[in-house]
DNA sequence: CCCGTCGGTTGGAACGATCCAGCCATGTTC
DNA sequence: GAACATGGCTGGATCGTTCCAACCGACGGG
C-alpha cells in the first residue's frame, strides 16, 4: 500500500532463525504452542519455577535458571497473553482513542503522536490498543473497555473541549493520562503532559521581532478555545515584552484554510501587518493563499509562522515556518505517568509541561538587518 | 450505548445476597467488576446460562433470557477480556504494524488507512494493535505477538520491498490480510486487498488528455518499485491508447520533493511536456515548486495531478488535484477478508482491487476547449 | 406404559498463567 | 545439639470464562 519506493532491501537473505518448539518435517510449527508446562517437564521443575525464570530470575539459583532457559529457548516458549492477563488482571495495553480524521486541514499532530506513543510504550512491555468514537460522545468506547478489562490505562488526548473523559474516568478510578492540560478544573488531580503552546507562539512572535518586524499579527480560534487562547497570550506577551502594541492586529476564526485566508485578507487591509503568526498551519496556509492572489511573496514581503510543523508544512513552497511540538518527548513522558498511576489511581500527579520548538523556513525569510 | 452510569437501585425485592459490584453513595461503583457467577446469583441460574444469554440467547427460553438480561443490566456486566480470550484461544485484536512515519513527504495514507480499518474492524467485533519496527526488519515484532497469542491476525501494509512478511507468516500458518498485492508470488494464496494504482493514473492521465493535453509527462519511482511500475503503466497505458508518445516523457527518481522538482525541471527543457502525472503527493509538490520558480502558473499553464490526496493536496493554493485511494472501502475488504481467514489459514483467498478515484482540483486546470 | 427424543439447563473440567502456603535441605545461633 | 532462620523449589488453588457431557421434564409414538 505504501508510497515509498523500495529503497531499501530486505538485508537478510533467510529470515528463519527464530527457534520454534517441536521442529518438525517442514520446519514448520504447528498444534498449540508450547505451554508452561511443557517447558517445567523438559527442564525438570516445576512449573512455579519456570514462571520465575521469565519473572524473577533472581529467584534461581544459577544453574536452574540456565537450565530453564535453554529448555525455554528450545522450545520457543513465550508466555500466554491471555492467561497472564486473567491472573494478573491486567492487560498490558493502553487504549488510545483516535477521532475522526480531519479532512481538509493539515494537521498530522496525532499521526505523529500515535507513532510516539507506540514506540515509547513498547519499552515500557506495553502495546496500544486503538478504538474510535465519534466527536459528539467524548466517552464513547471508554466504558466498555474499562468494564471488560480491556485496557489498563486510558491515553487521552482529545482535551481540546474541555475533558469530561478527564473526570468521567477519575470518577471511576481509571488510570489514565492526559495529553493537554486540565484546562476546566486547575485542581484535577490527574496526571497530565502537555506542552507550552504560549511558550511556542512566543518563540515564534519573537523570532520575527528579531528580525525587524513589528506589526506582527495574530490569527487563532474562536475565544472559547482554551489552548488557541493559551497561544495566542504568547504571541501578546511576547509583543508586550517590547512594548508594541497589538491592538487591531488579532483575529479569531474557525481552523480552516479558507478562514485564515479571509481574516489575513482582512488584517493586511485594515491594519497592514508585516508579518503573521498562526494557531495552526492550517490558518498560516490560509494566509499563504492571501498572499499568493496578491502578489505578494511569502517571506520577502510578509512573514508567515504556523502551529504543528505538520507535512505540509514542510513540503509547501515556501517552507512554512512552524512551531513543533516534540511529541516523541510528550510519548515518553506520558508513558512514565502511565507507570506511575497504573495500579494506584487517585494519588495526586505533577503535571508535566514541555517546550516547543521553532522549525524556521522559507516564510519567515531571511535576516532584515534593519527595521522597517 | 451501553455506558450506563451508576444509576442502577437495587431492585426492590430487597435481595438478600449483595450483589458485588452495588453502587455507592457517590455513585461510583469499586471493588472488582461484576462476573458471570454473580450474574447467575442474581438470576437464579447458572453460569453456563448467563453465558448462552450473552452468547447464544437463542438457545435459551424467552423468559429465561429476559430475566438474565435484567441481571444483567442491574449489575452492569460485560464479559472478561482475558478470561473469554484465554478460554477461546483469541484475543479479538489485529495486530497492524505501523512503520516510522516519513517525515518531508506529503504522505497521510497510513493516517486514514488506520482510522477506517478501526472502524472497520469495530463492527466486527475487533479492536486494533498497534505496534512498530524498525523498516530493516520487516518481521520484528510479528513473531512475539503471534507466538504470545496477543493478536488473532495481522493486517501487512508496507509490501512494497515484495512482503517477506507474507510468506512468513503464510509458513506460520498466522492469519493475515496484506493491504497490497504479492507482486513477488503470483501463487501466493493469502488473503490481500489493493488498490488499482494503474487504473488511477490512467484516470488521471485520461482527464489531462480529455482538456487538450497531448505531452503529459510521467514522474514515478525507480525501476524496482513494483507499485511504482504498476502506477508508470497507467499513465503509459492512457498515453498509448491515444496513439500518443511517450518517449522521453518519463523520469523515475527517489519519493522526495526535491527529486520531484529537479525530475520536472529537466523533463520541462528537454520534452516540454503541459501536464504531469505523479506517481505520489511529494513528487507533485516538486512539479509545484519547480512551476513556480519558473513563473509557471499551475493549472493555467502547466497541469499536475498527484497521487494518494494527501492532506497537503486539499490545502495547498493552487488546490492539487490528486488520485484518491478508497482507503475507506479497503479497510472494509481488509476485515472482511480477515473474517473470512480467521481460524481456517491455508485456504486460498482471491484477492480484491478496489479502483481509486479522481480528485480534481485547480492544478489540473479549467476546462481547455481546445488543444494545444 | 415405557422408551426415545428433544429443548432447556446444569455442574464439573479446562484454558495457561500467577499467587500462596508449605516443604526440604542447609546453615546459623545459643 | 536442639531450635530456628533461610534460600530454593513444589503443588494446589485461583483468575473468569467457555466447552462438554449429562441431566431433567415434557412430549409423542409404538
Amino acid at each position: 500500500m505504501e508510497s515509498e519506493p523500495a529503497r531499501r532491501r530486505p538485508s537478510s537473505p533467510a529470515p528463519s532463525q527464530v527457534p520454534r518448539h517441536v521442529s518438525e518435517p517442514g520446519g514448520v510449527p504447528s498444534g498449540s504452542p508450547p505451554t508452561l508446562a511443557d517447558v517445567a517437564e523438559r527442564a525438570g521443575v516445576s512449573r512455579q519455577t519456570v514462571s520465575n525464570a521469565v519473572n524473577s530470575p533472581d529467584l534461581l539459583r544459577p544453574d536452574t535458571l540456565a537450565r530453564v532457559q535453554q529448555a525455554i529457548a528450545d522450545l520457543g516458549y513465550l508466555p500466554n497473553r491471555a492467561a497472564r492477563n486473567l491472573r494478573t488482571r491486567a492487560s498490558h495495553l493502553i487504549g488510545l482513542r483516535i477521532a475522526a480524521a480531519q479532512e481538509g486541514t493539515a494537521n498530522a499532530t496525532m499521526d505523529r503522536f500515535v507513532h510516539s506513543l507506540v514506540d515509547a510504550s513498547r519499552e515500557a512491555g506495553y502495546h496500544v490498543l486503538l478504538f474510535s468514537g465519534d466527536a459528539s460522545d467524548p466517552l464513547a468506547g471508554y466504558d466498555d473497555l474499562l468494564r471488560s478489562t480491556a485496557v489498563d490505562a486510558f491515553v487521552v488526548t482529545d482535551t481540546y473541549l474541555g475533558n469530561p473523559q478527564a473526570r468521567w474516568l477519575d470518577d471511576r478510578r481509571a488510570p489514565f493520562v492526559a495529553f493537554g492540560r486540565p484546562w476546566d478544573d486547575g485542581a484535577a488531580g490527574h496526571a497530565w503532559v502537555d506542552v507550552d503552546g504560549a511558550a511556542g507562539c512566543e518563540l515564534a512572535t519573537a523570532h520575527l521581532l528579531d528580525k525587524g518586524h513589528t506589526r506582527v499579527a495574530w490569527i487563532g480560534w474562536h475565544k472559547d478555545s482554551r489552548i488557541g487562547e493559551d497561544r495566542r497570550s504568547g504571541w501578546h506577551r511576547a509583543m508586550h515584552d517590547r512594548d508594541l502594541s497589538t491592538t487591531g492586529l488579532a483575529s479569531r476564526v474557525e481552523d480552516t484554510v479558507t478562514s485564515g485566508r479571509s481574516a489575513s485578507a482582512v488584517l493586511l487591509d485594515e491594519a497592514a501587518p508585516t508579518a503573521f503568526v498562526c494557531a495552526s498551519d492550517t490558518l498560516a496556509m490560509g494566509v499563504l493563499h492571501t498572499l499568493g492572489e496578491r502578489g505578494l511573496r511569502a517571506g520577502d514581503d510578509v512573514a508567515v509562522v504556523g502551529f504543528d510543523d505538520s507535512l505540509t508544512a514542510q513540503v509547501v513552497r515556501p517552507g512554512l515556518s512552524s512551531v513543533r511540538q516534540p511529541l516523541e518527548q510528550v510519548a515518553v513522558e506520558v508513558v512514565r505517568a502511565l507507570e506511575q498511576v497504573v495500579g494506584r489511581p487517585r494519588t495526586r500527579h505533577r503535571g508535566v509541561l514541555l517546550s516547543p520548538t521553532l522549525e524556521v523556513r522559507d516564510s519567515s525569510g531571511p535576516v532584515r538587518d534593519t527595521a522597517q
